[in-house]
DNA sequence: TTACTGTATATTGGATCCACAATGCAGAGC
DNA sequence: GCTCTGCATTGTGGATCCAATATACAGTAA
């Protein structure tokens, strides 16, 4: 046949598509933490029925990304400052061990591909993209260290505390800082140095929030979030 | 007031019945991998709508308990070996991480009541409990370490393997060799060498895929699971 | 016989409807 | 004025109903 084969089977469902949309805005942070997410306001922005919203909602509650009271409703979920930062510790441990176990088996367009991304994450001026592109090159380091599992578990602590971190790299200095962390993850990669690539992966995270915590502590009342609310019930 | 006092609004809804149920089913293996999770018929069951059953079966799947396929349903989700070898690795590095934080913080308490845990799996002879057993002596040591999302993912993590691994503990010395380990890591932890209790932990959760390992190449035939099938679709 | 087509059945995905809980407010009783 | 009760409103949790897809099978044409 000279028809395109595409798999039918595997089209979004309305859940789906609910699902991703609030996602991404969860994680962004175009929806502020405590928003109340209002099922039939959704239905109706989504243009669907309440069930494929209900069902978004209870995969992002697994997920983390919003909270639910009985018969109050789902809210966007805010972390807590500590909270962030065990998640930024957690990512620290996996993403270093996975790394080191990705060095000696990444092949050479693997090792082009994060170059490019390493270089598409230091031209970008936009800072809304800078979390998209920065997970991408994470991500192209990871893609070969045959550990899906450690992969998609840093996925999953990621998303809850990307729009936190990404305000910290607004400030000045951190961008470049930033830029210059990659590029020796990436030269270490190369050079298939493990210790130096899991050890340099570990400080850039780590690094990242105590820039963050930083942040906080200078200026608390720019916060957007609720990062230094302590627990609110 | 001398009525006592309960919090009516923490009463589950029918959603968290069965998927507490049927999450329990499925990891201790009662429902086997592969089975079909008819919707109409698990309705019944718990005799409700299919709404809070397609509740419950969206949790479980973003879990990874059960897995589904667009028109064609849910089924309850099988590991690979390597899945299992990769999950068992996971929880090494989490839960030797865990144990040296909590050694340093264990309260007299948590101590005393680990030691409960640990002669209770000792004594304990219907191999149906002793999932529970293991799991409750292990989070006791890590109730104290103030890593709750660490511990969150070590659980999600236990969950998907813990019916392979504990048909392992069925072997000859494979109990006797358990106790041992629990035995010495508890000593460790008594001892505050968080060191020592990270490696033990570490070994022990590896030592016990190991055995799970050498168990399938020696017995292929006797697998209830399919954890050894390679990817069936 | 064999390949193909149309239909019946089973089951899921989604829409609509209903019951009940939570909140806000107005009015009664003090 | 203050508190308490009852009602109206809003929104969730669950039940029922409908639409669309997948499978099985019978019937038909070559």
């Amino acid at each position: 046949m000279n028809i395109v084969k595409v798999d039918a089977s595997a089209a979004p469902s309305a859940a789906d598509v609910v699902f991703e949309s609030i996602r991404r805005a969860v994680i962004t942070g175009d929806l502020a933490d405590g928003h109340a997410l209002r099922q039939e306001e959704l239905a109706r922005h989504f243009n669907t029925s309440r069930i494929p919203v209900r069902e978004a909602l209870t995969r992002l509650e697994q997920h983390g990304l919003v909270q639910i009271k009985r018969h109050h409703g789902y809210t966007v979920a805010g972390l807590t400052r500590a909270q962030i930062e065990e998640i930024c510790r957690f990512r620290a441990l996996l993403e270093g061990e996975i790394v080191a176990r990705a060095v000696g088996r990444m092949s050479a367009t693997a090792l082009v591909q994060a170059k490019k991304c390493c270089e598409a994450f230091a031209k970008e001026r936009d800072p809304v993209r800078w979390g998209d592109l920065n997970r991408d090159f994470h991500y192209t380091l990871y893609q070969e260290s045959n550990m899906p599992y450690h992969v998609e578990a840093v996925y999953n602590a990621l998303e809850k505390t990307e729009r936190y971190l990404v305000d910290q790299l607004r400030m000045a200095h951190s961008m470049t800082r930033a830029r210059a962390e990659h590029k020796a993850i990436l030269e270490a990669c190369i050079a298939r140095d493990a210790k130096t690539a899991a050890r340099l992966t570990r400080e850039h995270i780590l690094g990242a929030y105590e820039r963050f915590a930083e942040y906080l502590d200078k200026h608390p009342e720019t916060s957007k979030t609720r990062a230094d609310a302590s627990a609110a019930n």
